[in-house]
DNA sequence: CCCCTTATACTCAAACTGAGCACAAGAGGC
DNA sequence: GCCTCTTGTGCTCAGTTTGAGTATAAGGGG
């Protein structure tokens, strides 16, 4: 039996996608492999790239094949291949989401099968180097300039990004069209005193896709210099999935403590704070932010003093690991 | 080219699942189709059963199979079957999670396909009935009586559960084991002054698995009033997908305004609180629940009065669907 | 008209939040 | 040794939110 039913109903495929990240240097990172669309569906190949001209490739988000009789479960396969090709210990998994749009595999239209990925965000510490050369460590924030907003607010959105939505809900002849495209924009982008909300990392992407200011994969450029201006472009929908971790790793954050999967063991409060904030792209008030972290009672110290703060020394701290269980409700972000 | 890679690599099948939920009465519905193991990895099926012996036949929650030549997107997919075979308009859809689990498919013992399953919740609202009329509305709380809380503690939990996992604790030879055990039934069942969180039902229901004082469908019952004491069982593991959608949801209407999914065009504010009481199987304080529902601004009064209220007539309300995107940070629970 | 029920307004203390002041304690320059 | 820069850490304070009531309004049924 085929996947899907029967032939005459289409063939599907399945992949392991996994957003894995890691803070290194006080920045978020995503693994990135180069891949070509001949290598993105070929599931049983590893993460090592061939030699391509270089238009050809694409920066991809790493997979794995899923293999019923070796792996118990999706996230056991997922686990495995990661730990295998990256050398790093994973701490956290969490399933993303499951894509199976229609044309997200160009090779579709050749008729070849329908790409099931089944996507995870794994969270890594910042430690041994990845055991593949193709494998790279690069920003998110490549990908998504305008998420930053760490030193204040990204320059690309005030002097590109807000004017040329702005001109995209004036060229709408339709005023209801019109209408719906301001709203949408003050919510998305925090227009016109709307307040900037860091999880709309997704839509703000489709809403700068629908306006054609940034371009997918597929999309033919002419122009390569347009490729890195609004960020980066990935291989298939993969920048569509690294959006949808990053907004959801920004909602988790501030509910549930995975952020200590990213920390060493044993930290500074600043150090906390700044990983925080590297994933939630914003600046927190540090006092208001050491409250909230002693309060939850998820850190202990571990008595001993870092002194390479280029200040006071800060006492050190450590995760009580113990609570993970029990604080299934206690987050780590303030507002 | 087949699912999951080479043939060696074994064979995948992707289902399309769904946890269809409705408030009927104040009730929490989800809409149950009764299937043999046969019909549950027969993707063409439709809901329709065959008659077959009553032992052979699990509850199970309907599926779909998915067409990737017809069905553009997963969702879709899910959308044009739901919408035919019951007869109701989904105002809302979700993906769950995808399962891949071996060993879901009891059929795979003897060489048939692993069976990968994209689930999904869908809320409808509670005006058709069903097409099909081997799919039937049940109570979610027949699969998990000890969730419904708003009628003060379930009697279950006093007179049953929890003596039974206190021995479950205590026959473990094992200290560390049982302090392990001892932990996780607080944090879950909220043992010793811990609080009852309402999202742990899927958490509940695995240590209950592990106890072994609930069945699953593959278990072998001899006593078939067992079956029903701790709840209902269903087919291959829809219990626990169950469980996972109704922890979801429960989350999900604390922060996202998704209650009004399940509303009628105009409700009072009982009303609307009685669902959320449903949802979440706990009892609201009525004058701030009020409070919190105006200050959000997600309703507006329709200016008439709804007078079959047993009191005092209410000012209905309408849910200002204009919002539904603004307020992508606003919910409806109080704690 | 009394009583039951539900609706709705309003109060009040406790807890939480956002913002900031003030001082502590190291490093480096002079 | 002292000044200054930097980061750590304790504490205040006003504004807001939250949980828990009290009080009153307004229908229906006997």
């Amino acid at each position: 039996m085929n996947a899907g039913g029967a032939p005459e109903n289409g063939q599907v495929v399945i992949g392991l996608n996994a957003v894995i990240v890691a803070i290194i240097e006080e920045q978020p990172k995503v693994l990135i492999v180069q891949h070509t669309p001949e290598t993105l569906t070929a599931q049983h190949e590893t993460l090592t790239d061939r030699a391509l001209p270089h238009d050809d490739r694409h920066e991809a988000l790493p997979f794995g094949p899923f293999y019923p009789l070796k792996h118990r479960t999706l996230e056991s396969g997922l686990r495995s291949w990661v730990e295998e090709q990256t050398n790093h210990e994973i701490g956290y998994v969490e399933q993303l989401y499951t894509f199976g749009n229609e044309g997200r595999d160009p090779r579709e239209e050749a008729g070849g099968p329908r790409l099931v990925s089944v996507s995870y965000v794994a969270l890594v510490q910042d430690t041994a180097p990845t055991a593949i050369e193709t494998a790279i460590w690069h920003d998110w924030y490549r990908y998504f300039p305008w998420e930053d907003w760490r030193e204040d607010t990204p320059a690309l959105l005030e002097s590109d990004i807000i004017p040329a939505l702005r001109q995209w809900i004036e060229t709408s002849t339709d005023p209801a069209q019109r209408q719906d495209r301001y709203e949408r924009t003050c919510i998305t982008f925090g227009l016109d005193d709307t307040p900037w909300n860091d999880e709309l990392v997704l839509e703000r992407y489709e809403l700068l896709y629908e306006a054609n200011l940034v371009a997918e994969a597929q999309d033919h450029i002419t122009d390569p210099v347009q490729i890195d201006f609004r960020g980066t472009a990935m291989a298939l929908d993969h920048r569509r999935i690294l959006a949808t971790a990053i907004g959801r790793l920004r909602g988790k954050i501030k509910y549930r403590p995975v952020v200590f999967e990213l920390m060493p063991p044993t930290f500074t409060l600043l150090q906390l704070q700044k990983v925080v904030e590297a994933l939630s792209g914003s600046r927190l008030h540090k006092q208001n932010f050491r409250r909230l972290i002693e309060k939850k009672g998820l850190v202990e110290a571990t008595g001993k003093i870092e002194s390479q703060t280029g200040g006071r020394p800060a006492s050190q701290f450590r995760f009580r690991r113990e609570v993970l269980m029990e604080k299934q409700a206690l987050g780590v972000r303030q507002n």
